[in-house]
Formats: structure tokens, sequence, C-alpha cells
DNA sequence: TGTTAAGTAA
């Protein structure tokens, strides 16, 4: 390569050194070398210059070493320094600051940065408040809560708790340990002063720990507060409300960016995208899509994923092919929604083709999520046989994710004795898992082995398995409304109940049969029934049909899958009710209408 | 002789 002016002159002087250069002319040598070149050099020549100075145990000299570039070469070097040197040298806090702060923000080496602290602390040199945000970032990466205690006693003894980057900091470490989000509430409670940047770690943490409502009730109080929320405070918000299917809060959002100029990042923006999708808006979604310039792959997957969950399969096939061609790599990601799309619109070709272009041509390596895709695929499919023989050619070992899918597979197409076989062995490796003697129970309940169903229920009782409650939430006039099966929690129970058993009478009439198999209790059939009608889905359903006027969208998130049964009512209720009824589940939406769903029955 | 904090996709 051929350098030209000030480059090829200093690289001229670095190939031939002034060699009898010494104390501050070498110092300032290497100085400029490093100021001026960066990465220009081979860091091993600059490291034998550093040695023929003697300059190895330069402070100055290790700490520009240590931040010219982000080669972690260059910080494993000066850092190599710092250890191998029994010279009474003093080191100052920046130089540690800087060596903890390359390694806080390189994913492999934060145990570095712990290291580099303590060391720092060990030999006397004092950490000042630029040294806990890198310290703690490193901590939150690590995500040991212990470690992150340790340190946040240290703050508080060099007294840097009154500091509002370093209790920010702290928050957003404790938010990333398992078992801190209450540690985070606890510091965030007790901050002297606080700012955007606070309230945004805090309700971020609530966020991705899933703890959605907590999330938007902080978001509230930030509010009355009179913080002003940015972009990235109202990021994790709409989070929170993809997670809740709080369209109603998401659309406000929307409006607030409007009307307050919020800088519309790119981040933001997909998070708009994500939300619409999954809210069930997803030609909203689109329409934001279409809109943006400067889309990223996480853009163009969140549209391919919420046309996933709506069963337009085709149409995210044809995006994901618009995104190839317009130059944007796909990722593993990517590779997931493709797959899922697929497997929800019965596309198997489809999928088997880009299954195989994703290593050929793509060079993205498969990952079990993918296997697991393609086992849900040729599952739905009724293709049993290729699923199982898929299993069996995978070069990963299958996970219970993939053995639940195919036994999903085996009970929707009749393979049942396979199925009883596989879930079994399962059961074995995995005796605690609630959703492995579901299946097996409905496994059961087709094959009329009554007995064996009742069985069931004695086996988890011994082993105190523990029931996920299936809980459907509802957003009605600003409130969340969340409901469990059999629930009389609620003010207004009476009703619905009444309710439920109006509507009971009316889908009767119109020809609904109950489908008690899928009931797990070891009851008779009319309390079966009864069991049934006080799903959780059911009495929300009710409880919209009482709340809003007649002809308008009944919109419901469920936290399973909808269940059979579920299922054949919503679709006499969207009849019997005149009502379009959206029902988003775990895996995707189901969009009911004059008696027919969406999914086409096919989920 | 200087440096610091938060966010999105299955």
């Amino acid at each position: 390569m051929q350098y030209s002016g000030a480059k090829a002159k200093l690289l001229s002087s670095f190939t031939n050194p002034p060699i009898n250069t010494t104390g501050r002319a070498a110092e300032q040598t290497i100085l400029s070398l490093l100021q001026s070149c960066k990465t220009l050099f081979n860091l091993t020549q600059i490291h034998s210059q550093i040695l023929k100075f003697g300059l190895q145990n330069n402070p100055l000299v290790l700490t520009k070493f240590a931040s010219t570039s982000s080669i972690l070469n260059a910080i494993d070097y000066a850092s190599s320094f710092i250890f191998s040197s029994n010279s009474t040298t003093h080191y100052d806090s920046f130089l540690f600051n800087t060596i903890i702060r390359a390694y806080a923000f390189t994913s492999h080496s934060k145990n570095n940065a712990l290291h580099f602290y303590k060391h720092m602390v060990g030999i006397n040199v004092m950490p000042n408040k630029f040294t806990y945000p890198f310290v703690l970032k490193a901590c939150a990466g690590l995500g040991n809560l212990n470690l992150g205690k340790q340190v946040h006693g240290s703050v508080m003894k060099f007294g840097f708790d009154d500091d509002i980057h370093v209790n920010n900091t702290l928050v957003h470490m404790y938010c990333c340990c398992s078992g801190g989000i209450e540690f985070a509430r606890i510091v965030f409670d007790g901050m002297c002063k606080s700012d955007c940047v606070s309230w945004s770690v805090m309700i971020g943490g609530y966020a991705r720990l899933g703890m959605s409502s907590d999330a938007v009730e902080l978001f509230r109080k930030m509010q009355i507060e009179g913080v002003r929320p940015d972009e990235v405070t109202l990021v994790s918000l709409l989070s929170a409300c993809t997670d809740l299917g709080a369209l109603e809060l998401g659309k406000w959002v929307e409006s607030f960016i409007e009307k307050e100029k919020v800088q519309k990042s790119v981040e933001l923006r997909n998070a708009l995208i994500d939300m619409f999708a999954k809210c069930g808006n997803v030609d909203r979604a689109l329409s934001l899509f279409r809109s943006m310039s400067d889309r990223t792959i996480v853009t163009w997957t969140s549209v391919i994923v919420g046309l996933a969950m709506h069963g337009r399969g085709l149409e995210a096939v044809a995006l994901f092919n618009e995104m190839t061609k317009s130059g944007v790599a796909p990722d593993d990601v990517a590779f997931i929604g493709l797959l899922t799309a697929c497997s929800h619109s019965n596309l198997v070709d489809e999928g088997k083709t880009y299954f195989n272009l994703m290593k050929t041509e793509f060079a993205v390596v498969p990952k079990i999520e993918h296997y697991g895709c393609m086992v849900d695929l040729f599952g739905r499919a009724g293709l049993v046989k290729e699923a199982v023989q898929f299993v069996e050619n995978m070069p990963i070992k299958p996970n219970s994710i993939i053995w639940r899918t195919l036994i999903t597979a085996c009970r929707a197409h009749d393979e049942l004795h396979l199925g009883e076989t596989i879930t079994k062995k399962l059961i074995s490796k995995e005796p605690m898992q609630e959703s492995n003697y579901v299946i097996l129970s409905n496994i059961y309940a087709k094959m009329s082995h009554w007995e064996k169903k009742t069985s069931i229920r004695d086996v988890m009782g011994k082993k105190g398995i523990m029931k996920i409650p299936g809980s459907t939430m509802i957003e009605l006039d600003n409130n969340i409304y969340e409901f469990v099966a059999g629930d009389k929690t609620h003010d207004n129970y009476k009703e619905i109940y009444e309710m439920i058993d109006e509507m009971a009478r009316k889908m009767r009439r119109a020809g609904y049969v109950p489908t008690t198999t899928e009931v797990l209790l070891d009851i008779d059939e009319e309390d079966k029934e009864d069991a049934l009608n006080r799903h959780s889905e059911k009495l929300a359903i009710a409880f919209a049909l009482l709340k809003t006027p007649p002809g308008t969208s009944i919109r419901i998130m469920k936290n399973l899958r909808i269940c059979g049964d579920c299922h054949s009512a919503t679709k006499f209720i969207s009849k019997v009710y005149n009502r379009e009824i959206i029902v988003r589940d775990r895996n995707r939406f189901h969009s009911f209408r004059d008696g027919v769903c969406s999914c086409k029955d096919f989920w």
C-alpha cells in the first residue's frame, strides 16, 4: 500500500527510527506515532519500539497506546506492561479508565475490565467519577448480581453515589443482572437527582424483563413528574405496548412523537412498526415501512415477522426477496421470520428452498431455532414422516422445543402412538414441564384412553407441577384488564358470567358443540363445558361485548395458544354478535369475522 | 491532563 504526505513521512520515520533518541524526545516520537497513525502500523512493531526506547512503564505512552485504537491487542499490550511492571511508576486513574473502558466495550473481555478495576484499587490508584460508569457497564454485561453489589458498595464507600451518571449506570447494571430489578428500583427511587436517562433505564429494564405493566406505570409517573421522554424512552415504552398488545397506547405514542417533535430515530420507527404489526394493525406497519428510506435489517425483519403472524406468508416471502435485492443481507433473525412465515402459510417448498439457500447463498449458519421452524413447517403441513426424518438427521442435538413441535404434529395428524412414545421420552427428561403433560393428555383424549388421561392429573399433583395459568388481556378506555380462567376478582364479574351464559345459549342455537376433550380435569361432561366457558378468552370477550358499542371490533391478547374449543367458539360468537374479534395468541393472530377465522384453521 | 450513562426484531 502506498501512502503520501504526512503518513508517508511518519512511516519512514518509523521504519528508520531515531535510534539514539532518549527521554522526552523518545516519548514524543512514540506519542506522535501513536497519535497520527492509529491502526496504520503493526502493533508489534510499535511494541518493539516502545521497548527499545525503554518506555514500557511510561504512563503517557501506555495511555495513548491503550486508547490508540479499538484493536484489543493494543489494550492487551498496554495492560501487560502494567502487570509486568515492578517499578514504582505511578499510573493515574485516567490510564486505568482508558483500559477499563476498552474492555467494558468489548464483548468477550468484560472480566478484564473488572480485573483492572480491582488491580487499580489494589495499588491505591483512586477511582474517580468516570471510572464507575465503565466498571458498571462491564458488570451489566456480565450480569453477575453479586459482583454488581460489590461495586455498588465501593461506589458508596468512595462517595460517588451523588453522581447522576454513576447512579444511572448503577440502575442499568441492576436491571441487567438476574434478580436485580428490585435493587434497580431501590437505587432509582433513592436518587437525589434524576433525569430522562434515569427514567429510560428503569422503564427499559422493566420492558426487557417482560414486566410491561410496570414499564407503562412508571412511564405514567414520569409524565406526572413532568420529565420529558426522549426517543430512547419511547422505544422501551413501545416495546411494552407490543408485549401488552396495547394498540391504543401505542397510537398515543405515535401522536406524542408528532406533537412533541421527538426525534424519529430508525430505532424508534422500527419499534413503531413492530408495535403496529404485533398489536394487530399490520397494514399500518407496512405503510410506515414503505415510508422509510433508511431501513435496517431490523426494519425488514419486523414487517416480515408481522406478516408471518397474520398468516400473510406470500407477502412475507416477497418482502424477503425485495430485501435481499436491495442489498440488505439477511441475518439469523430474518431467516427465523421468513421460515415462520412459510410454516404458518403452508409454503413447504419455499421453506425448504430458503432453508438451503440460507447456508449456500447467505452464509448464515442455521441454529436450533431454524431447525425448529423446519420441523414446524413439515409438521403443520401433515408431513410427519419428513419431520421425523428431519429431526433424526439434524446436526444439532434436538431440544425439548423441537420434540414438542414434533409431538404437536403427531397429535394434529393422528400419529398418536408415535406422539405418545416421544412424549413419554420427553417427560422422563423434563418431568417438571407442564406442557408435556397437557400434550400427553390431549393425545390420550384423542385415543379415547380416558383412564390414562385421568391418571396424568394424579402424576402432576404428586410431582407438584406448576401450572401456567392462561390469561387474556384487553385494552379498554386507557385501561388494560387481565382475565384468568374462572376469574371472579373483577368488579363486573356477575354481569360477565350472565353474559357467558347468554353467549353459550346463542352459540348452541347456532350449532356450536363444545370440544370437551380439551379439558384436562377429571370431571363430568357438564362441568367440563362449564370449565371451557370460563376460559380467560371467553371472559374477556364477554366483558368486551358488555362494554363496547355494537358492531365495533374486539381485540384480545392471550399469553398461551388459543385452545381448540375457544377457537371454534369465537367463530360462532363473531357471527352471532356480528363482531370482528381479533385474537393475538402466543404464536399468531386470529381474526374472526362472520364465523370464519383468518388462519383458515391452519395453526 | 483527557474520559461517563439508556433502546428495537422470533
